[in-house]
Parts: structure tokens; C-alpha cells; sequence
RNA sequence: GUGGUUGUAGCUCAGCUGGUUAGAGCAUCGGUUUGUGGUACCGAGGGCCGCCGGUUCGAAUCCGGUCUUCCACCCCA
């Protein structure tokens, strides 16, 4: 017996139906990168490792797939290297290309490679998959898409403002009503670490917060206390941790815990610009809050950070995230150029519209009308008339071979297809055809003069 | 990377403390019905019981390993 196919870890086969509510996820986002005024580029899967690797952290190194080089890649590596058994030495000499991570840091080295071709303010967006060596779970896959939208060339808080926007206009038209954007800015956080004298653990200090919401007040302290934050600090930093309140009451908390970091009151200020002009614009359903325990992407974001969370009672991580990284491009030799983005997580937008049932009615229709085959006589009439619907962009087929009625109709079922013509022998004499409407089970008879007067029922 | 969980027909799952030819529903195919589907009735095909090894007279069932699934952590879309 032949042995039983398998796809690996974390990948997964898309059905037409699948693959059909995707591209409509994908044709919405672009929809709105494009009336934005984004411009897409595309970059190859993989990349040299040396882009890659130590962007993301050590913790994203280990997840970042690496390719074997071609030929003797092992005969090349010296004995001492070899025996060592040590991947962390092996690895540089047997695989110098990564599959992509994600899509910002291969768009920073595509701006430092083509600086000399790009209008400034460059505003882009990439839609490509992206893959982590990481355990799947439930929305989170080895392969997966990012909808990237990001502009470099510009610190003008106003991107930010249009990013909020963007993310508003889009799950609004997907119908996906009720997302929280939650806000947040870097610079607060590192105000806040100075503020409490924990400047030095600022990472550990802000990746404690982040987990507020899952573990409560007392875990962030106690794994604040474990990472040797001192408990004045803690102390000092709890007003934090119950921080509620409309926007405006925050900010104004925010500014006074504050005042002494000049960093932090920048923070509060790009804050307060963003909040105050998003609430002079409004948005068509989606909330705006501040969340300062929001800390996604420490490892390159310097202002504003966001994240999307589905609608309440959807159990689901963020749907999107983003942020302003001030010195991307730096990595790569090119300074002062400013970045802020957002990412819509592609993937998991899917399993919440399906969750909450938000995909169009019919979105996975393929077959509009499906003519039953009577032999060949008739059949030949059956693809002129096919012919004529298909030049009227209705998607039509006829049916390969004169099988059964009952077989035909069957299959018009499963495919679900609304109409089915039947063009037999007693049909052709009269030079006409019956079109059945499978919903409601009754008939039409038409005439082959005039099939115009059938497509204008569709 | 750590801890747990899952795997039986194409799909969803039964299978009691180890004991004959491993079952059901749905799906598929054929028939009742050679010009009428989605509802009915009859029948058929389809299983290395995830994989490898061990215990036993005997393993889908117990043990070990491995892969896979899902979950929590880490991290993250």
C-alpha cells in the first residue's frame, strides 16, 4: 500500500472555498492600501540569514527557519567546528539563506538598497507569507501571511492618525465591527522605567506589564520582583495597574506621573496628538484606547505602538499590530529615516469571520447556471448557449456527460448552483430551453431567440 | 525550548477492567426511478486502530519511544 501523505507541522491546504474567503480578506485590505495611497512591493522568500538573524531578538533568531546550503555543505566544515556539536557554530557554516520572518525587516533592507529610486515619504504595502519555526496553536502557524502596510521618510504624527484610520476603514468593511485599537508609545514606557528607577530592566519591566491583562497585578509583581526590579520601584509603578478611565482622564494621569521624564512627556504628547485628532475625526466603528501596558515589538519600535484585538468574546490573540521604529533602516546603514506600520494578521482575521459568520452570503458560489447534457445533439446547443452566459460574465458549465438526471442534479446540488438549464430533445425542436431555479424547485421555459431575457434575471 | 493533550473508514466519533471475522452516523458508489436534485427505502465498497518497539498464549485496548493535533508557558500575526 502506498504510503499516506502528509503536510508538515504548522501548514495547512486550502479548500477553493477557503482559498475564495481569503482572497476576500486580501481584496478588501488591498482595496484600502491602495485608496491610502500605498504601493506594493514584493521581496523574496528567503533571504541571506545575515538580514535576518538578530533582528528579532533571541528569541526570534530560534524561530527563524533556516535553509541547508547546496552540495557538500557538511564536507566544507572544519573538523574542530564539526566535533564541537555545537548548532550554534555549525549553523552559520551550513546555512547561509532564512525563510522570511516577517516582512518589515526585509522592507528595511529594500529601502536601503533602492534609497536611490524612492520617493520619500515611501508609502508600501506587501501582502506575502512569512514562516516561524514556532508550535502551532490555535491561530498561530508556521506559514502564514502578514498585509503590511508601512511608511518610511516621514515623523509626522499624522501617519500615525492615517494608520488608525486605515485599520478603522478595513475591518469595517470586512463588517468586522467593534475591534479595539489599543495605543500605547514607547516612549512612555521607557519614561515610566526612568520615572520608577528601573531604567536598566525597562525590558523586563514592560514585557511584565504586557501580560497585566492575563496574569493580573499581583503575577506582573512577582515577575517583576523575580527580573530584580526593587519593590519601591514596583511601588511606585502601581498606579499602572489599575490606569481605567476614558482616554482623557489617562493621558492627564499619565502626564503628571510624568512630568519629571522628558522622554515620558514626549510620549504623553505624541499620545495626546494622536487621541485627540482621531476623536476630532471619528471612526466608523472601531474603539480607540490607551493601553500602557501594550509592549509588542520592543525590539524596534521608539513611539507608537498598536494592536488590534477582535470584537468582545471573540477568544483570539491580536488580529494586527504595529508601530513607529525610528531607525530601522540604521541596521542596514542608512540612518535617520523614520518608519511606522501596521500588520493585518491575515490568518486569524479569517477564523474570526468565520467564527462570527461575517463572510458574504454565497461568497463561495463558482457556478451560477449549470446545463444538464441530453446527448450530443443537444449539447452542442447547450455550449452555444453556455458560450453566450460566459460572455455575459456569468459563470457557466455544462455538464461533460450524458449521465443520469439524477446524477447531474446532483452534482448541480452539491455545487450549489442557484440555476440549471435543460436543453433536451423536446427543447431543441421548440428551440427553446428550461432554466430550473434549484432553491425553489420551479421552471421557466425561454426562448434560444432570446436568451437575453434570462440573463436579465440574474 | 518547557509542561500537558490527541490520534480508530474520506469526515465526526463508539469500541466496558487485553479475548472470535473492529462498529455507527454522515459522505461516496449502485439500485428503487432511462427527463428532474436537495426528503424516503434497499444494497455495496472503503480500516497496517498514527508509526516503531516491548509485555502477553493473545494488544485498537497495557508499557516505552517517535511523529501529529490541540492547549498552557516562552514568544508572537
Amino acid at each position: 500500500m502506498a504510503q499516506k501523505p502528509s503536510i508538515p507541522k504548522g501548514t495547512r491546504d486550502f479548500t477553493p472555498s477557503e482559498v475564495i474567503k481569503r482572497n476576500y480578506i486580501f481584496d478588501v485590505v488591498k482595496k484600502h492600501f491602495k485608496t491610502f495611497g500605498f504601493q506594493p512591493i514584493e521581496t523574496p522568500s528567503f533571504e541571506n540569514s545575515d538580514t535576518l538573524l538578530g533582528k528579532y531578538g533571541e528569541e526570534g533568531d530560534r524561530l527563524i527557519f533556516k535553509i541547508l546550503n547546496s552540495g557538500d555543505f557538511i564536507g566544507k566544515v572544519d573538523d574542530v567546528t564539526y566535533s564541537s556539536k555545537r548548532s550554534s557554530s555549525l549553523a552559520p557554516k551550513i546555512s547561509e539563506k532564512a525563510l522570511k520572518y516577517d516582512l518589515t525587516v526585509p522592507f528595511a533592507r529594500y529601502v536601503v538598497m533602492h534609497q536611490n529610486d524612492i520617493d520619500f515619504p515611501f508609502k508600501r504595502y506587501q501582502i506575502q507569507p512569512v514562516w516561524r519555526a514556532d508550535r502551532p496553536q490555535k491561530g498561530r502557524f508556521r506559514e502564514f501571511y502578514q498585509c503590511d502596510a508601512d511608511i518610511v521618510g516621514s515623523d509626522s504624527l499624522l501617519q500615525e492618525v492615517e494608520l488608525i484610520q486605515l485599520y478603522d476603514t478595513v475591518f469595517s468593511d470586512l463588517k468586522l465591527e467593534g475591534v479595539t485599537i489599543k495605543l500605547n508609545n514607547r516612549k512612555i514606557l521607557a519614561g515610566i522605567a526612568e520615572v520608577i528607577g528601573a531604567k536598566r530592566s525597562l525590558i523586563d519591566f514592560t514585557v511584565a506589564l504586557d501580560k497585566l491583562d492575563k496574569i493580573g497585578e499581583e503575577g506582573v509583581k512577582k515577575e517583576m520582583l523575580e527580573k530584580g526590579i526593587s519593590e519601591v520601584a514596583i511601588e511606585k509603578a502601581a498606579p499602572l495597574f489599575s490606569l481605567s478611565g476614558s482616554n482623557a482622564s489617562q493621558l492627564e494621569l499619565l502626564e503628571k506621573l510624568l512630568v519629571d521624564s522628558e522622554e515620558g512627556t514626549k510620549g504623553v504628547q505624541e499620545l495626546r496628538f494622536i487621541i485627540e485628532t482621531i476623536e476630532s475625526l471619528g471612526l466608523q466603528s472601531a474603539n480607540l484606547v490607551i493601553d500602557v501596558t501594550l509592549a509588542r515589538g520592543l525590539n524596534y519600535y521608539t513611539g507608537a505602538i498598536f494592536e488590534v484585538s477582535a470584537p468582545k468574546g471573540v477568544k483570539m490573540g491580536s488580529i494586527g499590530g504595529g508601530g513607529r521604529y525610528d531607525d530601522l533602516t540604521g541596521i542596514f546603514g542608512l540612518k535617520n529615516v523614520s518608519g511606522v506600520g501596521i500588520s493585518f494578521g491575515l490568518d486569524r482575521i479569517y477564523l474570526v469571520l468565520e467564527e462570527l459568520g461575517l463572510f458574504p452570503e454565497n461568497i463561495d458560489q463558482s457556478l451560477q447556471v449549470l446545463c444538464l447534457n441530453f446527448g450530443d445533439k443537444e449539447s452542442l446547443a447547450a455550449l452555444k448557449l453556455v458560450a453566450e452566459l460566459r460572455k455575459a460574465g456569468i459563470k457557466s458549465d455544462l455538464y461533460p456527460s450524458n449521465a443520469k438526471m439524477q446524477k447531474q442534479f446532483k452534482y448541480a446540488n452539491n455545487r450549489k448552483v442557484p440555476y440549471v438549464i435543460l436543453l433536451g430533445e423536446e427543447e431543441l425542436k421548440n428551440n427553446s430551453f428550461i432554466v430550473k431555479n434549484m432553491e425553489s424547485g420551479t421552471q421557466e421555459v425561454y426562448s434560444l431567440d432570446s436568451i437575453s431575457g434570462f440573463i436579465y434575471t440574474l
